[in-house]
DNA sequence: ATTACTAGGAATCGAGTAG
DNA sequence: TCTACTCGATTCCTAGTAA
């Protein structure tokens, strides 16, 4: 479904809104009318297009859910296409989570992967680090870096979504990993931390200190 | 087949080559094996990739078409993703070429929409610039600026690719178009340069001056 | 272990056409 | 004009296997 999203980009769908018939989206794209109607009426079904029918035409614009999809699809290109990125230093907060992240990340399902991915199996518990605002723009920036992919799985009861891993440095000295989770663009502002020793302990912090945290442009 | 070929850089195809059998492929693709075998022998077939296979999997590695492929996909998701660039000048020296361009240009196939499309009747003659070497980096953002579609076609001898025209300002005076063939990424130190006006007169210029050109953050 | 062929079932497409 | 339904044609997928 991804290629018909690509194809209204290509038509202009970015800008606000564009006004077409299904005839002319079915010549641009070299398909059938009702094959490009088709398409829409499945996008919309998807949530990634909003539909406005005109007597002569349809508006149509991209949902929120629409542009997301699109970012990632860019971000991924952007790692094939652009060289990466020399380094990138993200600046934040260390403070005390409810445990949820840590709880997750010990699943068995993907503790053994860490291990067999990342090369240790993590300290139980993660360093929380809340971002300053002005490293907000160089948190997007953190998707176009090197990733180690982790698989998601379920248990049974639930299912647990694919991660990355970026590689890092904290405080210049402790190798650690950033985990993101694919899923939930939510939280953008906290960054989740996995290292194989305590890292509260080796580098002596508390909450409230001062976190600096580099990203490698390799991924191991 | 785009599809796939993104699927590879999910996998991390882009940097030099990468290994994995048909099972690993189809199993993060959510398809059958024999789908992700058919896929990669399409892909060779397309000319996008090259394979190695070995007793243990096979080594895939992206060809030149197939970088191409991806970065342009690349551009046309970056006018969507990102906010469009404020400026761009690019500065090149004029020179005289074969009229080659000119008469494609002129074709009434080409005609008709640049009336329709630009508002103006293109003067029988293009300006030929060519780029300076610091400028081949800003040439390249040239295709992540806005432009206007004029669509292929064909005549009955032969077939007319689609191009685009890009709103420019030459010498900080004069309106006109940059014209890019979307086919044969070839000869893109050279800009062809359409207007409403002999542009050579109106701005007295001759072979070998230097010419700026202004690209506008709007379309139209 | 691989990759990839064949055959038949599943999904997708487009001509005709209704609303 | 539009969009979008039905349904036969076509394409695409996967299970079973060969190599």
């Amino acid at each position: 479904m991804f290629h018909t999203l690509f194809k209204l980009v290509e038509m202009g769908v970015h800008n606000g809104h564009v006004m077409f018939t299904t005839n002319q989206m079915a010549k641009s794209a070299g398909t059938s009318q009702q094959t490009a109607s088709r398409r829409l009426i499945e996008l919309e079904k998807l949530g990634l297009i909003t539909r406005l029918r005109t007597p002569d035409g349809e508006s149509i614009r991209l949902t929120e859910e629409g542009k997301r999809e699109l970012k990632t699809a860019y971000m991924t290109l952007k790692r094939a296409v652009e060289p990466p990125p020399k380094e990138l230093v993200l600046e934040g907060e260390l403070f005390s989570g409810l445990g949820e992240g840590a709880y997750y990340i010990h699943q068995p399902g993907y503790r053994e992967q860490f291990k067999k991915k990342l090369g240790y199996d993590p300290f139980p518990g993660t360093l929380n680090v809340r971002l300053g605002k002005r490293f907000f723009p160089e948190r997007t920036l953190l998707e176009a870096m090197p990733f180690t992919s982790i698989d998601g799985f379920r248990d049974g009861k639930r299912s647990y979504g694919p991660v990355r891993c970026y590689r890092v440095l904290i405080n210049g000295k402790a190798r650690a990993n950033v985990v993101t989770a694919l899923r939930s663009h939510y939280g953008e502002e906290i960054l989740e931390i996995i290292a194989p020793v305590n890292l509260r302990e080796k580098l002596g912090l508390k909450d409230g200190d001062r976190v600096f945290v580099r990203v490698s442009p390799s991924s191991q």
